[in-house]
DNA sequence: ATAGAAATAATAATAATTACTATTTATATT
DNA sequence: AATATAAATAGTAATTATTATTATTTCTAT
């Protein structure tokens, strides 16, 4: 059986994860850990990040553009993504375990999960682009 | 300006989805409309699909895994991905709304569409994995 | 028939991520 | 504390998915 082996890299991975509240690509982790690791390897993040994910203890985030982020708030939540600027928003909402069951009725496999992304523009973005169509 | 000129390519790109009721990647339409126009570059099938997508006549599926798929199926629905094959299924749902709404109420911008997935394990793997954990 | 704009095929380039491998590190056992 | 061993790492290469470039071809309006 393979057991589990602490890593400082993954702990620091973890650590800089919980202490952001953006929404970190593995790159963006990566060039924040490597200020104190300065020889990590990017596919060590990347490895640590799937890990985690599998561990249950972060969220990947993949909303159909660019790369991947990562999220270790575990309170349930959804996010907004401006297509103006990219950024991700929280979206303080309880989640939604009706659209499962709905989606179940017309769904002949088990559904078990879903994810949803909400698309729009950012109050930022809403001053800055005079219209938008 | 610029006009939009006719291909032959871009029209057969067009049937070949609205052809199929499964949900093909870029590479999926090039093969198949490979066997009418040999010649067909793998470049241009990304940019007609691209192209319908932005005319609305396509859909982009981007569920996280995996290249992104074409559906050509405009009646609003939602999909199913298993976990266990990647297999996508349609799910006759009508559209959430009120998940728009809801999720306006605790977002700073302006909040116009959400994609949804719903996430399990089809029928038939269902049948062939004896257990899922 | 022709000119000009748009689309194409072929290829190269990029972005994001995973795979490989020799070396290092954590940990259980002596 | 020394050692064995399994897991993790750094560094690199490879892969996957997609976009960009460019010379040539093909539409279409005149």
């Amino acid at each position: 059986m393979k057991t589990l082996k602490y890593s400082r890299q993954r702990e620091s991975i973890k650590a800089c994860l919980m202490g952001r509240r953006d929404h970190p690509t593995a790159d963006d982790v990566y060039l924040s850990i490597r200020q104190e690791y300065p020889n990590v390897s990017l596919g060590t993040v990347y490895r640590n990040l799937n890990l985690l994910v599998e561990l249950g203890e972060v969220q990947k985030l993949s909303f159909g553009y660019g790369p991947d982020r990562f999220d270790a708030d575990l309170m349930p939540h959804y996010h907004f993504v401006c297509r103006n600027c990219g950024t991700i928003a929280d979206l303080p909402l309880k989640p939604f375990p009706e659209l499962n069951r709905e989606a179940q009725q017309c769904c002949e496999g088990r559904i078990d999960s879903h994810s949803t992304y909400f698309y729009g523009m950012c109050r930022n973005c809403m001053f800055q682009e005079p219209s938008q169509d």
